[in-house]
DNA sequence: AAAACGGGGAG
DNA sequence: CTCCCAGTTTT
């Protein structure tokens, strides 16, 4: 047997039921190919249901405000995904005539959608001829062929998306996707796979070798900036408090935190009224204050670490409109502001 | 070609 | 701690 008929075999009998394989609506199959992308299964199956539930056709989605979107997404991380997935809707909506895509040049043309997702997408709706290759593949592959070629870099791409392609089951594309990937998360795991009892374990090149676990390869380490995030947390008499929307380029764009002064380093508890960047910012305005967590909150991004503290600044009226405390939680907001809202009590 | 983009889970 | 996750977009 083949490397083809193994694995499809393999996962006629160890596919785990995922709600999208109940169904080929391509609505659905997007739905979840946006939110599993750099997600595990774990974590992102919740937000399938959610989405489905909430906006039952691409009609639903599209009519949705962003910020509701936004919401629906709180925790999931890499909001640009939530806010493609809003535009994508609103394109098929009004452009599309609320049709679907029905090809992969056609799916390539959305917002959010690249080679891995639109190759998904038209060989598992439509049975388009298209090789998906994602993390689970690149590692399947580097293995069972024993190809050391850096996975992330211009010639690793090209070189697996070629061998993928030539060993997709052309007559059956989706179901033959689907195995690769669910064979390289759940039996040709990154750490401790289950080589002794692999079907493929006898033309495995890797094994053979014994470099398994040096497989695949990858290059390229991310530098990680370090950041002091001071939140100011007001609460005027009237209970209100200011809460503003991240509109700038870079991390969390279009949710909400409350006002930020980052600084060089830790502000100390009892230099916090006279620390330049706060003098600067308060100007006149009359306050006491306290801090919440005298230990900065360590926040870890893939390329940042934040190091937060929450400042309680207390005021008789604000100076800017605010908005009541009790409608805080309503807002889409990163892990980090949700944690403290919740720990605070608001 | 490289960097940016989240948050959680596994070992 | 490091690495990885049903990747895409921007620089």
């Amino acid at each position: 047997m083949d490397f083809n008929k193994i694995l499809t075999h393999w996962y006629s009998v160890n596919k785990r039921d995922l709600p999208w394989r109940q169904t080929k609506n391509p609505y659905h199959i997007w739905l979840s190919e946006i939110i599993m992308q750099q997600t595990q299964i774990k974590q992102g199956l919740p937000y399938y249901e959610t989405f489905v539930s909430n906006y039952p056709s691409v009609f639903h989605l599209a009519n949705a405000d962003e910020q509701d979107v936004l919401k629906l997404w709180q925790g999931l991380g890499y909001y640009s995904r939530a806010r493609n997935l809003h535009a994508s809707a609103k394109y098929i909506s009004n452009e599309l005539n609320g049709e679907f895509p029905t090809s992969y040049q056609e799916m390539l043309k959305l917002k959010g959608v690249g080679d891995y997702t639109a190759s998904a997408i038209s060989s598992i709706s439509f049975d388009e001829a298209h090789a998906v290759v994602d993390g689970n593949v690149y590692r399947v592959l580097s293995r069972y062929f024993g190809i050391p070629t850096p996975i992330n870099s211009t010639a690793g791409i090209k070189e697996f998306k070629l061998l993928a392609t030539q060993l997709l089951d052309t007559k059956n594309p989706g179901d033959y996707n689907q195995a690769v990937m669910e064979f390289g998360a759940t039996q040709c795991k990154p750490k401790n796979p289950y080589c002794i009892v692999c079907p493929l374990k006898d033309s495995c090149v890797a094994l053979q070798k014994g470099i398994v676990g040096e497989l695949p390869v990858k290059i390229k380490k991310i530098k990680v900036t370090k950041k002091q995030f001071n939140f100011l947390v007001f609460i005027s008499e009237d209970k209100k408090t200011v809460f503003e929307q991240r509109t700038s380029k870079g991390i969390w764009q279009n949710l909400y935190q409350f006002p930020l002064i980052e600084s060089e380093t830790e502000i100390p508890l009892k230099s916090f009224k006279s620390h330049p960047s706060v003098l600067d910012y308060f100007k006149t305005l009359d306050y006491s204050f306290s801090v919440f967590n005298p230990k900065p909150i360590v926040h870890k991004l893939s390329h940042q670490h934040l190091y937060a503290k929450f400042w309680i600044i207390e005021v008789k009226r604000l100076e800017t409109e605010g908005i009541p405390i009790s409608e805080v939680k309503n807002y889409p907001t990163p892990v980090l502001i949700s944690n403290f809202i919740d720990a605070f009590g608001f």
